[in-house]
DNA sequence: AGCAGCCTGTCA
DNA sequence: TGACAGGCTGCT
């Protein structure tokens, strides 16, 4: 689900409406989704929302933090319609008014309360590489030349780029004309550099569309985004290539879906 | 490095 | 009924 651009969108959105707000009392819905003890978070203060590829790390007044992933399903809204929405996990008042909804149909996102801000930065940052605009050329292909796992395993691989997930990955793997079944070290200088160009480039269109709302996705507000309606390949079986007309073929590649068209990714 | 597992819902 | 779903973790 949410990848970079998701999580952006999100982030920019709750930076917007809920800096300065004080968090009142919290409601665990369900304790699958919520780590740490939520008393951290009680009467403090939203101070800044950040993200660290697709984790969304808020700091909170008197150096506390708070880390939401919303893995495949997660939403984070703050929507009131949520309070009574049956997959609502987590509900955390806001002292002003309103609320802030963590919903999550298949349970694999969290909320976590840090005693530490600087200390949950740390650890989250330790689990990712770069952002792909972070990254150069030449790092890039230095990484891809020392692997000989397929390059679409390595897209995905959050220690090589923060981010990235399987729907980016399809596409800027087409947009670049590379077969997601290759070897990352046979990728030359000048394909690495396509692809990292691809990579910001379907990245920038998925952030300035408000995201992917292909199956559950929403923003902070519960709305859907529209790059579900500009997929070049994810999941876009047996449709026709628009760049060379050939047939888009699913494969699977680390146990997850691949899009390729075998007439124009070589 | 690769793969099951986490959990629920939808679609063929 | 079985396959599959935008992701990560922990185990082999």
């Amino acid at each position: 689900m949410p990848e970079l651009p998701e999580v952006e969108t999100v982030r920019r959105q709750m930076e917007k409406e809920v800096v300065g707000e004080e968090i009142g009392k919290i409601e665990i819905r369900d304790s699958m989704c919520f780590d740490g003890d939520s008393e951290i978070l009680v009467g403090r203060k939203i101070e800044k929302v950040g993200r660290v590829g697709k984790w969304l790390l808020v700091g909170l007044s008197e150096g506390a933090g708070m880390e939401v992933h919303l893995r495949m399903t997660g939403r984070l809204v703050v929507d009131d319609k949520y309070r009574s929405m049956p997959h609502t996990r987590v509900v955390m008042e806001l002292v002003s008014g309103g609320a802030l909804y963590y919903w999550d149909t298949r349970k694999f996102g969290y909320v976590r309360a840090w005693e530490s801000e600087k200390e949950m930065t740390k650890v989250v940052k330790a689990k990712v590489g770069p952002d792909p605009w972070e990254i150069s050329d030449k790092v890039f292909l230095g990484i891809l030349k020392k692997t000989n796992r397929k390059i679409k395993d390595i897209l995905l691989d959050q220690k090589v780029l923060a981010g990235v997930g399987n729907i980016y990955a399809n596409d800027a793997l087409w947009l670049a004309g590379i077969n997601p079944e290759r070897s990352a070290s046979e990728i030359g200088e000048d394909e690495a550099k396509l692809l990292l160009q691809s990579i910001r480039e379907v990245m920038g269109v998925g952030l300035a569309s408000g995201g992917a709302s292909d199956n559950t996705y929403r923003d902070f507000y519960g709305k859907s985004g529209n790059y579900q309606n500009k997929f070049l390949v994810y999941g876009r079986t047996g449709a026709k290539c628009v760049r060379c007309g050939g047939v888009i073929e699913r494969i699977v590649i680390g146990g997850r879906g691949t899009w390729v068209c075998r007439g124009c990714q070589v």
